[in-house]
DNA sequence: TCCTATACATAACGGTGTTATAGATAAAAC
DNA sequence: GTTTTATCTATAACACCGTTATGTATAGGA
């Protein structure tokens, strides 16, 4: 997956190598999202990217803005992914039943992808922190989730209130994401937890439905 | 404050000079608490301890299991604060509003120690995982938040319900503070933030109610 | 052919957590 | 009182991290 990272390209080569010249962008990139899902954020230094690019340090500083830039670009990546989550329910056309299968798509993407989960919600100490650029494809994500939780709602209630209501259902599906293998979370299946946050979630979907 | 590490200490030196010989490891602590406290996780490296404390790196080995050992006991200072919040309520009557009043307790708690909520909640990147024995501590502040919660469930609701319904309002009050500082949140004041975390507590609290 | 711009590798800088070595101090043994 | 032993401590070093200064090779434009 190419994403847009804000670097400019060298007009003079683009034009006729565009092909191999991209190549160790895409690369590096691969590298470190494979990297991110195998080994998870403490795998991603800027020597192992570059070692499983075949490329030295330097490429990440000639391609990237160093390791912030790939991380941005991979957090970008994650956004993209958590939006098409939520997306892909787009065409069902009852909303409690859309609304309830992006969130069985979200806990899925959560667990498959826990690297780019944790890089994009912030559990990877303060080190790192988003561009305005890859804040901009965050804001899109939750707009997206926004129109979805809409649907719930008549048409009449203001944009705060979605907002209000999108928030309320995401803070709740994060947080039993986040307390997932926290202490508190204790020895629990996938499959039971993901049955447990989907009835809670579900619940508050409910009571939405019944307030309005 | 000072916790349970796991650490033996010489028998032949507590006997005569405990308070002297403990004092250091006191500092170790106090510097470490208040270096999180002021400059997040980040400024929390082995050298900046031993420097705040007035030592050499050395020390933080000698006393603790080097930085794991910091920060495990930082882990369990963090979660007696989170302990100390939800217990505080214990005398309230009203069970709903002992409940809500623990909430408000929290959110303030992760406000004010930004730094040890963090550690507490693995939002520090996958560098630490606490030790057995401060996972012990993050289960009995567990068990605590559950008998609070108790009270809003009839006596003849299971252990089981009773911690899916904790579980939940944790998960729920989590995620608002753990998408507090995201993009999503977006420019909000924390007074205004925390209102909201609330109203959602709340209607979830009294759903609770309402359905037993 | 020369010039310029870009990508690349090597090696280094200061930072991290950790540890090997050695020195200092105090209790205990004689 | 002296020696022995155990413990804490500091200095300096290790390997790793992100980053960068230096030099070099390559490719396009004049």
């Amino acid at each position: 997956m190419l994403l847009q990272t804000g670097l400019s390209w060298p007009a003079t080569r683009i034009n006729v190598k565009s092909e191999a010249v991209s190549t160790n962008k895409e690369k590096i990139l691969k590298a470190a999202s494979d990297l991110l899902l195998e080994k998870g954020i403490d795998g991603l230094s800027v020597r192992a990217i570059a070692a499983a690019a075949g490329l030295s340090t330097i490429a990440i500083y000639s391609h990237f803005d160093g390791k912030q830039g790939v991380l941005d670009a991979l957090y970008m990546e994650g956004f993209a992914l958590v939006q098409s989550a939520v997306e892909s329910v787009a065409g069902v056309e009852d909303p409690r039943v859309a609304v309830l299968q992006g969130a069985r798509n979200y806990l899925a993407l959560a667990i498959e992808r826990e690297g780019h989960y944790r890089l994009v919600f912030g559990e990877t100490g303060s080190s790192y922190a988003p561009t305005e650029v890859a804040q901009q494809a965050a804001r899109d994500a939750f707009a997206a989730l926004g129109s979805g939780v809409a649907r719930l709602l008549p048409p009449s209630a203001s944009l705060a209130t979605q907002q209000r209501a999108a928030l309320k259902l995401w803070a709740l599906l994060h947080g039993y994401v986040s307390l997932r293998h926290h202490v508190i979370g204790g020895a629990m299946e996938d499959r039971q937890w993901q049955a447990m946050a989907i009835d809670a979630f579900a619940e508050s979907v409910d009571q939405l439905l019944a307030a309005h």
